[in-house]
DNA sequence: GCTGAAAAGCATCGCCT
DNA sequence: AGGCGATGCTTTTCAGC
């Protein structure tokens, strides 16, 4: 389960993640037709780049929305320390939150990107309240999105 | 596939849901067997689900790192101009830039967040510079990520 | 809306090239 | 490395509760 640098994709490989990538559920025998092989080597090939940790894992794309997830905002934070006692105590809060989807740190010190999930504006201002009120936070400005133009998930194949 | 308002998620819904976000190659029968239902009433509720456009669609997810993507950044970049077809041709462009995974309006006037790959530094700062060179760009910041503490597709379920 | 059986299709293995 | 054929599951439909 762990990236091997010496591994080299060819174009078949970079084909297969490119079909998955867009279509996880796709058939092992739809995906050998579209690659060109037949189904055994083809399966051969997802479950050896699923061991090497190409691929890292297949899920739902779920409407937030539908879910009652109304918001999507993100949070420039920053703490009082750039100690990495505090850096990583912070990030294990976050980790905690189910609304805390994403956890960058930026590079400049002490600084933090999040991206949130909130069901309405109430619990986006609760949201943004409780990290004001975290240890060693000293600001956090709040980024509100009102439109997405482009949302792909994954990475150019 | 379309999401209608009026349609309310049981529970069994719910759990269903938040197995297939977990693993989205989950086979029906293992599903069905989470949920506590048989095999055909499980597959039912999935496909309404997938018609409701609740569902989305299936992704793999990729490691970056073994596709060629080194670093992951940020951009906030400020337009000339709060104009819709100013607004609408940023949005236009970025959307036809493979590197540019995510592009959000942000509130308070003519702001983008982007979410863009790079193989390396030399492409994160050819990325720049195009940002910064393209037309109606007032100013670009960027965000670099040093580390990732939490990257969670999705929403809490 | 669920169950259970049955048909069709798929994943997966061993062996061969 | 890729392909072929066989086997056991899975998916999917359909009748009946």
């Amino acid at each position: 389960m762990q990236t091997d640098p010496d591994f080299s994709l060819d174009e078949v490989d970079r084909q297969i993640l490119a079909e998955l990538q867009q279509d996880g559920r796709m058939t092992n025998v739809e995906l050998a037709r579209r690659v060109g092989l037949s189904a055994p080597p083809c399966l051969r090939r997802v479950r050896r780049l699923e061991e090497e940790g190409i691929i890292r894992g297949y899920h739902a794309e779920l409407d937030p929305v539908a879910l009652g997830y109304e918001i999507t905002f993100f949070a420039l934070v920053g703490l009082e320390s750039q100690k990495e006692a505090v850096l990583s105590a912070f990030e294990g809060m976050v980790r905690e939150w189910p609304e805390v989807r994403e956890c960058h740190m930026i590079r400049g010190g002490g600084d933090f990107l999040l991206r949130l999930v909130a069901r309405d504006t109430a619990h986006e201002n609760a949201l943004t309240s409780r990290l004001t009120a975290a240890p060693e936070v000293a600001r956090v400005q709040t980024l509100q999105t009102i439109r997405t133009a482009k949302d792909a998930a994954g990475v150019p194949v």
